[in-house]
DNA sequence: ATTGATATTGATAATCATTATCAAGTGAGG
DNA sequence: CCTCACTTGATAATGATTATCAATATCAAT
């Protein structure tokens, strides 16, 4: 465990938010301003292989990181890609559901919510003064995929 | 509607799988061997924001495409990285749940399984004399992200 | 403390998927 | 047949991540 992993890690665990390897290079190099983007990634990589913290394979480019080992769903912004914890218990049959009707050995599962951030609803409603644009104008497919 | 347009729409509804532009390219070529990868690409964008494909965001790094614009459900093989369909219907109470627990205006969900496909299922075989490893080898966490 | 075996670091190059650029080519409508 | 906007192919650029490697740090055993 040497200083940067450390810190690393204890940046992690300080936020809430599931940051970027860039968000976390960003912030670790504060205290250790010699830190290489390198090392950083490096050090991700094996915290989460031995479950300190969680690699979130979700959509999106960039892979996110999370304090936050326990098993929890995830939303994220359709405007602005952030995303935060959806605390709903994880589907315990879904999976045998799933497992009736393909030849795959399913092990588990992930859910993704997509929707607008409370900041990005704020931002909409001062460009169109409401709160919420009705159903027709919903630009997202509300589709799953 | 360019030669081209055509020939990947074609190419696309032709499989059930879900090729990366990559894999795409690749098939196209052997009718249109000078395409270009750009065009490719261009043409899966412009016929995704037509509806005529879906672009599948799932995790991984590669995008899929699909010809099959129903809302569906997927499973990944996390050997191979092979994506199939699972026919089950999409879950309509599960965005009003999340709904409960979040700020975020919710307006769809992904919903993601993980598991081994045939074919690989038929290498561990091979490999180890038997069809299933026990749960306690299951080297994937049992857990959603 | 010193050593030595091993792991890690910082800097940077390489990779991979995707997008952007741009000159040249194409095709639908007049 | 002309035109003009759209599209193509070739290639460069981008952005995230991974690999490389010499220099440095760690840690257990002296």
């Amino acid at each position: 465990m040497t200083n940067q992993r450390r810190i690393i890690l204890e940046e992690i665990r300080k936020v809430a938010s599931h940051p970027t390897a860039d968000e976390i290079f960003r912030t670790v190099r504060k205290r250790l301003p010699k830190i290489s983007l390198a090392t950083v990634y490096r050090n991700l990589e094996i915290l989460s292989e031995f479950g300190m913290i969680r690699k979130l394979d979700l959509a999106g480019t960039q892979k996110r990181f999370d304090g936050y080992t326990e098993n929890h769903y995830h939303v994220r912004c359709v405007e602005c890609g952030r995303v935060d914890d959806v605390c709903l218990e994880p589907d315990p049959v879904i999976e045998q559901a799933a497992q009736g009707v393909t030849d795959y050995d399913v092990l588990s599962h992930r859910l993704e919510f997509l929707g607008v951030c409370a900041e990005c609803k704020k931002k909409t409603e001062r460009e169109f003064g409401r709160s919420k644009p009705p159903k027709n104008e919903r630009t997202l497919s509300d589709a799953p995929n």
